[in-house]
DNA sequence: ATTAGGG
DNA sequence: CCCTAAT
């Protein structure tokens, strides 16, 4: 039960509610009624924050952490890592508290052992729900819990020294109890170091942490009054579990061939060098396993992530409101983020040196974030065209082929990418055509940038050179309008000359 | 290594 | 776009 409290997020409003309780009630009875419903409380509050953390607490939603400042590469602090992140304070000469908060009641300093007097006063409860004994070892265990507090308006500021951990094989299990060591040791912690901590393995999967290096860091508390101006309360060294986009990072760094981490490389070597599959694959798993990772990382030290998600809500959001927008500017529209993609999307529309920079951009796009996801890159007009002409050169099919004439210049773009954005072409073609078969006088279709003459193209190529298999069923979906509509036109069936 | 196809 | 199977 005790290894429930220390998990327990508000550990420090019960310690002020106890402090309270104890000065209010002047020593004497404090086994009345209120202590009863503090014990409930505690052991309330202590189911609950179990509960929580199995859960692994899910996404933070508080931001007063974004001002942390990293001074290593570290990817970043997972901000709630529980048991395993008690800081170990134990050390710590005359450890204090120091509120931070002024609506609190407990201002100022106050001394542990006047809690823990507290505690001790309970005669009667403290065996049932604290353990004064612990509590002694462990008065500070409540700071850290503090730090995670709602209202937190503290700051965190981490040090970080990375250490070369000697015997880089060494397990996960082997790295949580180093990490942990000197706090949860006293613990009785099988539940928390066990089964927590392996249930963590599984998720990250251990492989990863083979080539860790542990990193030790030394944590100082600021307490900042509205200014920059930051006091250091607490400095402790610890050692902690490497973060999601640590593990990821050293996989890249740890492989040398991977060039997964850039894209771009990844890409380009991909033309150029020998892939060896079952490596790539393996890496593509462990990826996968780190994806499945609950998302607990509520920020990332270097790793600016968001653009990377947002821009796709955004092109959503974008196309249902405001679709009418004209072709030229909605290959932009998904890329309003951040000045680079500004420059990216110039040098798109751009289309003669696009290819220079679209890998600059496309470089340092990668090397921001990591590159977990390729960054989805609006296909322009002039893509689509050059699309279009390389299928009715070289058919259908043959991507390859078509990259190395058409798009060759363009280091995104895959033959992948090419597949991908004919099945689309077809479908949009297909859709937008009964679309607009069956309202004639709709205003204005702006639901597809693709230029309809682009998208007749399409369709008589779909008809020379009928996708393989998946479209063919589409296709036929659409045939009968098609087939009307190649009816009532003069030629459909030279395409080629038909220029856009 | 490429392609088709599903997600 | 990503991932995978099939070739």
């Amino acid at each position: 039960m005790l290894k429930s409290i220390i998990l327990q997020e508000d550990i420090f409003d019960s310690f002020v509610f106890l402090y309270e309780m104890f000065q209010g009630s002047n020593n004497g009875d404090v086994r009345g009624q209120n202590t009863l419903s503090t014990s409930e409380e505690f052991l309330l509050d202590a189911k609950y924050a179990d509960d929580t953390f199995k859960l692994d607490h899910g996404p933070c939603k508080d931001s007063y952490l974004g001002n942390v400042a990293l001074q290593t590469q570290s990817p970043g602090i997972h901000k709630r890592d529980s048991a395993s992140e008690i800081l170990d304070l134990s050390s710590v000469g005359d450890p204090v508290f120091k509120c931070m908060n002024n609506h609190s009641s407990l201002h100022d300093h106050i001394a542990v052992e006047e809690v823990n007097e507290a505690f001790k006063n309970m005669s009667e409860y403290e065996t049932s729900v604290m353990d004064s004994k612990w509590l002694q070892q462990h008065e500070i265990f409540g700071l850290k819990n503090y730090f995670e507090m709602e209202n937190g308006l503290s700051l965190m500021k981490f040090d970080l020294t990375t250490i070369e951990h000697e015997g880089k094989t060494s397990s996960n299990i082997d790295y949580a109890a180093s990490t942990t060591e000197p706090v949860i040791r006293t613990l009785n912690n099988e539940n928390i170091s066990g089964n927590h901590q392996v249930k963590r393995k599984r998720l990250t999967g251990s492989e990863l942490l083979k080539t860790m290096n542990s990193d030790v860091r030394k944590v100082e508390l600021f307490s900042f009054d509205g200014e920059d101006k930051a006091e250091p309360l607490v400095t402790q060294k610890r050692s902690r579990k490497p973060p999601r986009r640590y593990i990821e990072e050293s996989l890249d760094y740890s492989s040398k061939s991977s060039n997964r981490k850039c894209g771009m490389a990844y890409r380009r070597s991909k033309d150029q060098f020998l892939h060896v599959k079952s490596q790539k694959q393996k890496w593509q798993n462990e990826f996968q396993a780190v994806q499945v990772f609950p998302q607990e990382d509520s920020f990332d030290g270097n790793c600016i992530q968001v653009p990377f998600d947002l821009p796709m809500e955004r092109e959503h959001s974008k196309k249902n409101e405001s679709f009418l927008v004209k072709d030229a500017e909605d290959c932009k529209d998904n890329r309003l983020l951040c000045p680079v993609d500004k420059l990216d999307v110039e040098a798109l529309s751009a289309e003669s040196q696009e290819d220079v920079s679209e890998d600059e951009c496309m470089a340092r796009s990668y090397a921001k974030g990591g590159g977990r996801r390729k960054r989805h890159i609006s296909w322009t007009p002039s893509e689509v065209v050059k699309l279009v002409e390389g299928v009715s050169q070289c058919g259908v099919g043959r991507w390859t082929e078509i990259k190395r004439l058409l798009f060759s210049s363009s280091s995104h773009r895959t033959s992948v990418d090419l597949k991908d954005k004919w099945r689309n072409l077809l479908r949009a073609s297909c859709t937008q055509l009964q679309i607009k078969e069956k309202v004639e006088n709709g205003r204005k279709q702006a639901t597809n940038h693709i230029p309809e003459s682009v998208l007749w193209r399409v369709r008589e190529l779909a008809i020379m050179h009928p996708y393989p298999r998946e479209s063919r069923s589409k296709v036929s979906c659409t045939a009968p309008a098609v087939s009307s509509f190649t009816a009532a036109t003069d030629n459909t069936l030279v395409p080629l000359s038909t220029a856009v």
